[in-house]
RNA sequence: GGAGAGUUGUCAGAGUGGUCGAUCGUGCGGCACUCGAAAUGCCGUGUCCCGCAAGGGACCCAGGGUUCGAAUCCCUGACUCUCCGCCA
């Protein structure tokens, strides 16, 4: 949510920086008559209550005085049923004006490149370069199946397209990798490891920004109306909500596994086939709650901390600094780390590293005081995917496929796998 | 799922219709005393909104209701605790 004091005073600015991500203004244009209409009913409002409140005072003197008060109760109720009219008044502009506000994006940072597509993101690093073959690659769901450690299959049987059933060493290649990714962020990196609830409620989801604009493509529990979560970001960012923090607990720093649910309503045709888009999967997040001065620089470190994880595995990726065209609804900036996917013959997301700035915070109400004397200011969140699993598991399969049709097993992660290959039975 | 009790400021804990934003204690900040500290004493200590300001409004789990007036009464919901049931 924007800070509405900020497009009241530059209006213009903000307008410019929104319409920047090449979807019209989304409804920003709304908000100055609310704010304007919610300051002057709420004056009337506020008015008629010191009335109440001086004249009600009144009643119990009159009363001690043995005087008559039935003409004052009858005129205070009089005003009291104005109030609570204009009351309502006041709670439906209140109520407009919060929900034109919660449809409005995040502004993009000033170093964010204008672009409408993907196509117009802006390659600012590269590691290793594109795995060279001496034979044909097979993509990872060949693999996979060959290998007998994906059932795509059975899968289907169970709950229809995109998901999959990983098996032996595919499942316990998955959960290697899991544990590896959190061992690394907890002891290199200065992560809190946290384990979440894995369903969460309408605050939760407003909370990230998921909420009200994008309900189709969550997962929902009607039974609690609870919704299945898309990533961890929602139950770890919200964990701190409506708490002001000390100051000198910041940087927060938290890491947690999670599986992720998704509908992937608007993608259908796409990615249909292996782990790449599934309407559960895995995934290990990085969250970052810190103070405004800080966050550019702790968008750095972790991004830095979501790449170490494929420089350990030895698999190459670029990342990509996303234009404003591409930028996710709540990010002020965003840099994704894409995988190079041979199968694809190009390279894939398997990590969005985002500063939110204030953006979260407001919505969430995450605060925190510099000292005991300070007053509360936001937080700025960020969060990461450091990574996305099972696209890490497809990396590791499709990159480091040999031509006998096995699969070498990372340095990094033969410790958890207790082989260091995956071959025919 | 059934029955009961509860939810108040950093915490602990009063308050059952009218100067209650809220007693007392504790914590925190400041001052005094002290070589320094402890102890003690004094003062100050919530958040949000509107307003240039003066000031005003709101908040005692959340949302409704009753009333001239609600932290206090009524209804609904959430959560916590105890007992029973069920269960990994």
């Amino acid at each position: 949510m924007l800070d509405i004091k900020r497009i009241r005073e530059d209006y213009e600015g903000v307008k410019k920086a929104v319409e920047s991500r090449g979807h019209g203004d989304f409804g920003l244009s709304l908000v100055p008559e609310l704010d304007a209409k919610r300051r002057a009913v709420l004056a009337e409002v506020e008015a008629m209550k010191n009335k109440q409140n001086v004249d009600s005072k009144e009643i119990p003197k009159l009363k001690k005085a043995g005087e008559d008060t039935a003409a004052l109760m009858a005129e205070m109720k009089e005003l009291s049923e104005k109030i609570k009219e204009k009351n309502g008044e006041l709670a439906q502009v209140e109520t407009d004006l919060r929900n034109a506000l919660l449809n409005i994006p995040n502004t993009p940072y000033e170093i964010v490149p204008i672009g409408e597509s993907d196509a117009d993101n802006l390659e600012v690093k590269k590691f290793m370069e594109p795995t060279q073959f001496d034979f044909e690659p097979k993509a990872h769901w060949d693999i996979g199946q060959d290998l007998d450690i994906l059932d795509f299959e059975r899968a289907a049987k169970l709950s229809g397209t995109r998901f999959t059933v990983y098996k032996g060493l595919g499942a316990r290649l998955e959960r290697s990798i899991i544990n590896f990714m959190l061992d690394l962020h907890t002891s290199k990196h200065g992560f809190t490891e946290i384990l979440p609830p894995f369903m969460v409620n309408r605050d939760a989801m407003t909370g990230t920004g998921q909420l009200p604009k994008f309900e189709d493509d969550m997962f929902h529990v009607p039974a609690k109306d609870f919704f299945l979560i898309p990533t961890a970001e929602v139950p770890v960012t919200n964990l701190r909500a409506n708490e002001i923090i000390d100051g000198d607990e910041l940087p927060v720093y938290y890491t947690a596994y999670t599986p992720c649910f998704r509908k992937e309503a608007g993608s259908a045709g796409r990615d249909t086939r292996g782990l790449i888009r599934q309407h559960q999967f895995n995934k290990v997040e990085l969250v970052k709650f810190c103070k405004p001065e800080d966050s550019y620089a702790e968008l750095d470190s972790l991004l830095a901390a979501a790449e170490a994880v494929l420089q350990i595995l030895e698999i190459p990726y670029r990342v990509v600094r996303l234009c404003t065209g591409d930028l996710g609804f709540s990010s002020a900036e965003t840099y994704d780390i894409e995988v190079w996917m041979p199968s694809y013959g190009r390279y894939v997301e398997i990590s969005s590293c985002s500063n939110f700035e204030s953006f979260q915070a407001r919505r969430a109400n995450i605060r925190f005081r510099r000292s005991a004397k300070d007053k509360p200011e936001f937080v700025h969140t960020l969060n990461g995917s450091g990574l996305a699993v099972g696209r890490t598991c497809a990396a590791i399969l499709e990159n480091y496929q040999q031509a006998d049709g096995s699969v070498l097993i990372p340095e990094a992660l033969r410790p958890y796998m207790g082989v260091d290959k995956i071959e025919k039975k």
